[in-house]
DNA sequence: AACTTTTACAACCGCATCATT
DNA sequence: AAATGATGCGGTTGTAAAAGT
């Protein structure tokens, strides 16, 4: 209903920005404010539509507005939130001051989304994807070579349909990149997924809490990632992959409703996640202290993530 | 150096929803 | 309650810059 003609109105000017006209159109909203976007273009000289206009001044203008290359933790802080909001960009922008949607849509299309394929998981669903096949043989035969281990006997055939086990497979593998000497090691260190699996396979991925913590892991030579649903498989034991790492590595873990991030304690529970405006933050992601962002290392991250939701709660809230 | 391909991101488009009359 | 207008949002496109050949 009521939409009306907007850009396509002749001499209305399309196309990217001058300096002269975003000076227009800063000058004037720090002065009058936007008001009405539709009749701000005139107002302030501007042959532009109050849409273009109102982009403009949102997603590049605003002076709130952070600049520059995305914080590891911001990027950690994006696909946790994406996991529960999905593209809910507009959402997720809120958690991260001075990020606008827009931006945050481009950077999880152009480097995230990727990173997570590649890494075999469904930047979608955030679960490892089943046409990661054949994990074992493929295993055996590229890390194995020199008789190491074999890793088919510690995967087992059930092992495709285990994800901590497509997650372990799948660090290996960046792990045979990093610091080939330490694979065997890992793999007998996770044996017990291995041998868990064979007997209580694992359901997917699935969300079962509704508060979860970011812990930061001191990784001084050695780092741990984490697989999802590591409570039911290996009982009180975390289900850590072991890998080498001198960053500090976040950690998502049960039953505490705080985040902290290199030391700085944070809130973090889903009423936090609820939209909130951009004027009144809340501090998910800590000053951008952090410098590891390398991509090489975030890549070795980006399968860490647990997310869990207990039974019953409701997901229409996020909706 | 010239050309092609890829990447990154600003900007646009159209639909949905909210607010007002 | 319905009509209209304004704004917000997510998907998509266009294009400049960078990288590769």
């Amino acid at each position: 209903m009521g939409r009306t003609p907007c850009c396509d109105k002749i001499g209305l000017k399309k196309g990217p920005w001058t300096p002269e006209e975003d000076l227009k159109l800063t000058n004037y909203i720090q002065i009058h404010g936007p008001g009405n976007w539709r009749t701000l273009p005139k107002k302030a000289g501007l042959e532009r539509c109050g849409k273009s206009c109102r982009l403009r001044w949102t997603n590049y203008l605003r002076p709130d507005i952070k600049r520059g290359r995305f914080s590891f933790e911001e990027e950690e802080t994006i696909i946790q939130l994406h996991s529960i909001l999905g593209n809910k960009w507009s959402d997720i922008a809120a958690r991260l001051p001075g990020r606008t949607d827009n931006e945050i849509k481009n950077y999880w299309n152009t480097h995230i989304r990727k990173r997570l394929l590649r890494n075999g998981i469904d930047p979608v669903t955030h679960a490892p994807r089943l046409d990661f096949l054949d994990l074992s043989s493929i295993l055996s035969s590229t890390l194995c070579n020199q008789s190491l281990v074999n890793v088919s006997s510690l995967l087992g055939a059930q092992a495709l349909l285990n994800p901590q086990l497509l997650l372990l497979a799948n660090t290996l593998l960046s792990l045979k990149e990093e610091n080939p000497e330490i694979i065997l090691q890992h793999l007998q260190q996770n044996q017990q997924i291995c041998n868990n699996s064979q007997e209580n396979l694992a359901p997917p991925p699935t969300l079962q809490s509704n508060h979860f913590q970011v812990q930061p892991m001191q990784t001084t030579g050695e780092g741990f990632f984490c697989c999802p649903n590591s409570q039911e498989t290996l009982g009180s034991q975390p289900n850590y992959i072991q890998c080498s790492s001198d960053s500090e590595v976040p950690l998502v873990s049960e039953n505490s409703n705080t985040r902290s991030v290199n030391g700085c304690s944070q809130n973090f529970t889903l009423d936090s996640l609820r939209s909130t405006p951009i004027s009144s933050p809340t501090p998910l992601n800590s000053s951008s202290t952090c410098s590891s962002s390398v991509d090489d290392e975030r890549e070795s991250f980006s399968s860490l993530l647990k997310f869990e939701i207990p039974d019953g709660f409701d997901f229409s809230e996020f909706m």
